[in-house]
DNA sequence: TTAATTCTACTACTGCGGTAGAAGGTGTCA
DNA sequence: TGACACCTTCTACCGCAGTAGTAGAATTAA
């Protein structure tokens, strides 16, 4: 399995700066995480290098700047992560994975109506299709 | 906060057995995880004098041997990592966790229906309580 | 009483995430 | 040419998960 991608925090959090702008140097990663998280140029530069290491993103030069951006999408990272945690802490029962959702965050009325539509959806899609 | 627990892969695991079975002793922990991990003694010992320090387990001694039990509920631990997950890869968005979810799984129709089920319960509740 | 077994306690080591300082290269501009 | 700014690279450190060996205490068996 390649498409199997885990990432900690402060990787997520490079990765989808790099999603969000197609390509960044260190410095414009470090730029878009400031507030957030107000990082030493090197330690963003150092994350990119294990990322790079690890295979998820990719740089060229241009002129003495490396320019990086990622070699997966972000859905692949949400996979794995999601299906992970179901699997780890609800054996991998997914219905149950969402009554805890339901159950345990506030919902509002508007996300109760837009989650049952695309329920509605989805049971449309079941039917016809395979 | 005190209500917010982290837990990794191994620790998960041994929570889940103290929680199915009330109390065990470091031997019952690692049979209650054997075939599906081999792992020495000690290494269980080792985690559940780590976890013990964090303040999730408890242990009393019984003869010879520790008795160990757990002291937070599988609801804290779900609710700390669901809720941190959503968090880190949708901005806090449940509803894009729920979109992606019914996305990429394969989703049956008794589980769509069930689903809906639970939204119209919860849409009656949001309703008649604040 | 002694030997074997069974526990916990202590220690250590690997690997990784996260963090950053120091060093060394290269370009810019006065 | 020299001073400065900006970049990557190297190295190191901390903390934690995970893994397990070894020592020593206690209990049981011979």
């Amino acid at each position: 399995m390649a498409g199997t991608h885990q990432l900690a925090t402060l990787q997520l959090a490079i990765m989808q700066v790099l999603w969000r702008q197609k390509e960044a140097t260190v410095a414009e990663v470090r730029e878009s995480l400031a507030g957030e998280r107000d990082l030493a140029h090197t330690t963003i530069a150092t994350m990119l290098v294990k990322l790079e290491r690890k295979g998820v993103v990719d740089h060229r030069a241009e002129g003495r700047a490396y320019i990086y951006r990622a070699l997966i999408e972000p859905q692949q990272v949400k996979s794995t992560m999601v299906t992970d945690l179901v699997e780890r802490l609800f054996g991998g029962n997914l219905t149950a994975m969402m009554t805890h959702l339901l159950d345990e965050s506030d919902v509002t009325r508007e996300e109760l109506s837009r989650l049952k539509a695309l329920i509605s959806r989805k049971e449309k899609e079941a039917h016809d299709d395979v």
